[in-house]
DNA sequence: TCTTGCCCTGAACACCCGTTCAGTTACAAA
DNA sequence: TTTGTAACTGAACGGGTGTTCAGGGCAAGA
């Protein structure tokens, strides 16, 4: 046996990068091996290696996406506005964002120390950015007058980190929508920067 | 040769744990070898197997007592008083305590997954009664009428993500002290809590 | 219909894994 | 000084690791 019936490489990119995604989440990057992924999809493992050149890069490439993704759907969400305006519009789309990407935002998070320094370097690189977007609102509400925060670079990961670990908890059939999150998230978010 | 000079078990017990605690922290645990551990701790791998009986529990038992100690401490560090007083001290406790432990909160959070169920049972039994202390603290509040929380739940989970967050971005070399770190979040969590 | 090349298999490579155990040595108690 | 045992070595076990590659089957274009 070669080639199988019905391969294509627009199907079996995805579902491996899928598999992946789902494996290194469950289990840990160390802890899944190419042959497991492969087993997943249905293919041996030497395949894998005509969509990507190696098992870090797998990892690498899903994290830089996820992360481009997060970038760009942030900046054509939390647009304009006073800041108020811009706070709660990030809160509300960090927390929309994060819900639904738990296996994402798990390695985006966790994943770190597996990354070779270069791959490391790059996605550091792209989460300060993310950062950035929220510590320039909580300046830009301190140069208006309207935040009482002593120390926004502080500020801003602390309420990163709060907004983020929803997704340690949340699950879709709680008790919970994701609207009542949202507005729970806000309330305290809002109070914390004095508004 | 076989036993080295000096060579005694209260000595050499806590040095392969420490090994481990550092190894498992900086590559995960998957990550790590037996006999990186035992080469950090300047043994043979068979050696470590006077110590523990097998990896799995190494991790465990470095999690168990991580968790213990966090909460025997709690409970003497919070004791009594009204609700905002005790709030206001499991916040200093919390981030006293988990200042100098960057490596077993690491752990504690992130390899929680590499543990077999029935030990990631009871690390979760743990974790969540300390979740409780917390939780209790807010529902009291809420029973004085000093507390506006809306759900106490949830805020005992944001609180405490916002908390643990200080580990990944606080360095003792940095600008702020503990102290400094101390202030900025009571008053984030006070205000959050509406008082 | 024939050919080109993409997609995949299956075997192999060298190496690392957790764990066990017979044997050896340093030390403490008698 | 002798003896018992705790502490450790070094080799071995079966199996898994990421990765490479020659070769074969399938599908699409000529």
């Amino acid at each position: 046996m070669a080639r199988t019936q019905g391969s294509h490489s627009e199907i079996t990119g995805p579902r491996i990068r899928a598999a992946a995604l789902k494996l290194f989440a469950a289990h840990g990057y160390a802890a899944v091996s190419m042959r497991q992924i492969a087993r997943e999809v249905g293919l041996q493992a030497g395949a894998l290696y005509n969509y990507t050149p190696d098992k870090q890069d797998l990892l690498f490439s899903l994290m830089k996406a996820h992360m481009d993704e997060l970038l760009s759907a942030c900046a054509s969400h939390v647009t304009s506005g006073d800041a108020t305006t811009r706070l709660k519009n990030f809160v509300d789309f960090h927390i929309q964002f994060h819900m639904g990407r738990a296996d994402e935002i798990f390695i985006a998070y966790m994943e770190l120390r597996n990354l070779s320094p270069e791959n490391f370097e790059t996605i550091e690189a792209l989460r300060r950015a993310y950062e950035d977007t929220l510590g320039a609102i909580l300046e830009a509400g301190l140069a208006e007058g309207v935040f009482d925060v002593p120390d926004p670079k502080v500020t801003t990961r602390a309420l990163i980190a709060m907004l983020t670990g929803i997704t340690t908890w949340y699950r879709p059939d709680g008790y919970l929508s994701p609207a009542d999150v949202s507005e729970i998230y806000w309330n305290m978010t809002r109070k914390a920067v004095g508004v």
